[in-house]
DNA sequence: ACCTGAACACCGTTCAAGT
DNA sequence: ACCTGAACACCGTTCAAGT
């Protein structure tokens, strides 16, 4: 009955998400909750994963952005904390991260966000892009391992893996996890990666290579880092 | 011809990952490859989750440990790294770490050497459990990440994110990333990760709650972190 | 025991045809 | 313009029946 909108069709795919999860979502499924033939959708989005970057974005706008006044270590805690909580309650976004091309307006917000903060504390820009990109990875790698479990946990069956004799620490450790909270360890883990970021950020500006290198790790030869100067506006 | 075993499944559904990518493996497909019936692999394999757990397990195998004789961090830094060579080459794995319970034994030893680390270095067995599951989270992260394309650079489409005007400090960085190798990038992460990681060890046996907290973060009553004493055995 | 054929209940996407 | 019906080329999984 209703003319069938972009917006109609968002709040639909929003409402079968929550509903029954990311498998839960098809194009046939969100065509039936609107009333309409399947193909019907295809005339307001091209794709399945035009449809989930729209869902995405929707999800995104409500990220929300601390005043940047503070110490730039806590805003940007604040910033990725709010990120987290917006988009661990949409289970399928993990499963949505990783065909790719899920970034749009609103998650450029928090990059921006991000970027800014890092350069206006006077860290370069390329090493600011570096920070960044490690900020959004844990963000993605603690959305999708929560919703895998955590490792050494809940082992998969039939590989042989029973998790006991052969492995005392993980048998030992793994069983305190249980009582902390994920915000938590996330926020733990971010303040972690940023005390240590803005610590390389202060004693050296080139990217890490010579001290500590790693035994197993051959060295790639023709690996330019680019320009590596300091933003203008600093 | 030939009767059906495990192992013959496994080596043909790497094969076909290899040439079709996480998209091309199906269950009819593996059946197609081995010259069998769909039906057949079912009598082998409970499921096409138990087989993707036994690929990630064969994959898992590849990690290489070093010697835990030097300084802790560059052990970790180094299993880990040789952890994020191995698995990257496998996009399939990425895809495959969402739907969960893909842990075996494999990545089990992984974990046992890093956690054995930690807590032979002096840290607390609670503290441990939350840097091993950090360094987790950061590598699947990468991993999912890398495939995803690096976040601000590129936007999804048609949802108003053209990139350019609101967002100048993306638009200035992001083309800074272009020049660094996802091995330099992973490898620079990770030891920001550890360094802020054992700086919070050194200051404090608690998990983190009191200093700095982030202003749009509630704090939550009742999340008892559980016992952070040390290890019977440090 | 191990395997096949055939079916069930789904997918995303396309396209001629209707209104 | 917007939508429907029907089809194409797939999925994972099950199960009676064959050998």
């Amino acid at each position: 009955m209703q003319r069938l909108t972009r917006p109609h069709i968002v709040a639909a795919g929003l409402r079968l998400l929550e509903r029954e999860g990311a498998a839960g979502l098809s194009m046939r499924k969100l065509a039936g909750e609107l009333g309409k033939a399947p193909a019907a959708v295809y005339k307001h989005v091209s794709d399945k994963r035009e449809l989930m970057c729209l869902l995405f974005d929707e999800v995104s706008r409500r990220i929300e952005l601390p005043d940047p006044g503070d110490d730039p270590r806590t805003a940007i805690v604040a910033a990725t904390q709010s990120a987290h909580r917006v988009l661990e309650e949409h289970g399928w976004i993990a499963a949505g991260m990783l065909d790719g091309r899920l970034l749009g307006a609103a998650s450029m917000r928090l990059s921006e966000f991000i970027l800014d903060t890092l350069v206006r504390d006077g860290m370069s820009d390329a090493q600011a892009a570096r920070v960044h990109v490690a900020i959004w990875e844990y963000l993605v790698g603690h959305l999708v391992a929560a919703r895998a479990g955590a490792p050494g946990l809940t082992p998969c069956p039939a590989t042989g893996a029973d998790g006991a004799e052969d492995y005392p620490t993980v048998r030992r450790v793994a069983p305190l996890l249980a009582g902390m909270s994920d915000q938590e360890r996330f926020a733990a883990g971010l303040r972690a990666l940023l005390d240590g970021a803005f610590a390389q950020g202060r004693s050296r500006t080139e990217p890490p290579a010579a001290p500590q290198e790693p035994p197993t790790a051959p060295r790639q030869p023709g690996t330019d880092p680019g320009s590596d100067r300091r933003s203008p506006r600093a």
